[in-house]
DNA sequence: CTCTTTCTTGAATATACGTTCAAGATACGC
DNA sequence: GCGTATCTTGAACGTATATTCAAGAAAGAG
């Protein structure tokens, strides 16, 4: 008996930056290996190819960034700054230097999407459970008063989910903060007030 | 003498489509001497090599996207109507099947923008007059009287760009009608009150 | 300590790709 | 109708790629 003696999680978000910064055709094994600091044939017994490491790492991205997006809504203060809070760390991600500042899961799906169902069907999974925890939010702030019963929540999650998309693209194209920062701002009140 | 066979903008439409289905890096030459028609030598003949096919496909599809805007305000009915009749437009492009719904400009900006300087700001450049011209009309709006001239056209128009980049994004993930037209809706009434 | 199982290593393989180029075809000038 | 300039053709080239595999290293069992 004998264990791997690489750190997966380690390993995965390597890749996970990798893919993030080349996107997934253009990164070769060679970039990978580099990147995870194994070498190919370590990669190939532990996620099968290329393609599967580009699945464990869209796992792997999918975790982080849940347990990410808790941790604003884990304190006691109203679920709506929380919201805001939230929203503004994504602008301040977009305005990152020298880091890959677009999300792994929407890289992809523009990527690669129409061509293998299987990563699109993983892809929608994550992203639609994403969009159902923001929802859940905006549910949890009607419950507390914060905002009006009338409006429907699913909506609401559906058009500030679609809101991050834009503006991420958005500051693809000219990332200036106070432009970014008043796109999110009218984001906010459109879908609170 | 003797002049070029082939039929430039129909080449680059088809590049184009080829492009808007693969993305550019899983693209091969292959497929493109498919897709157009001509052959290799042709191609490097005429575009240098397959990153000048592509930024010659990008410049065709701006200017297709051009003339296919200026089709919407051509006539005489009030701007704010003609938005929402482009706006609705778009909802149909994403609904389309058998056809690439995506945007090829946002698409190869994901692709490749951080690898490729100059694509990046042809990219950037192209999605920036298109911005402008949607701005333009919401300033002409307000000096028609159909929009408060208190807003600022330019957010106006970042935020409706930034919308339509969110909308086609979240079509990808779910392309239902109804919810799709949801979102538009909603988006267009937050830009237009 | 030794054996065996498992993991690691990285060179080798086959393939697919972007690109080139020399031969052949075609249209225009005279 | 001939000559020439230009375009077209598609096979050939070198390179880079994803993947494999057999030899070597290391860890645990007895």
């Amino acid at each position: 008996m004998r264990n791997a003696e690489f750190d997966r999680e380690h390993v995965l978000r390597a890749a996970m930056h990798a893919f993030m910064n080349k996107g997934y055709a253009k990164t070769s094994m060679q970039d990978l290996t580099k990147a995870t600091g194994l070498h190919p044939g370590s990669i190939y017994c532990a996620f099968d190819n290329k393609r599967g490491l580009l699945l464990a790492a869209l796992d792997q991205y999918q975790q982080d960034r849940t347990t990410e997006l808790q941790g604003f809504f884990s304190g006691k203060g109203p679920v709506l700054s929380q919201l805001k809070n939230y929203l503004d760390s994504i602008v301040g991600e977009c305005l990152l230097t020298g880091v890959p500042q677009a999300c792994l899961l929407t890289k992809a799906l523009s990527e690669i999407a129409s061509q293998d169902e299987e990563i699109q069907a993983m892809i929608t999974a994550n992203l639609s459970g994403w969009q159902q925890a923001l929802t859940d939010k905006f549910s949890l702030a009607q419950a507390n008063g914060e905002l009006s019963s009338q409006r429907d929540s699913a909506h609401l999650g559906r058009f500030f989910v679609m809101g991050i998309y834009g503006l991420r693209t958005f500051a693809q194209t000219s990332p200036e903060p106070a432009i970014l920062q008043q796109l999110a701002d009218q984001l906010f009140q459109d879908v609170c007030a």
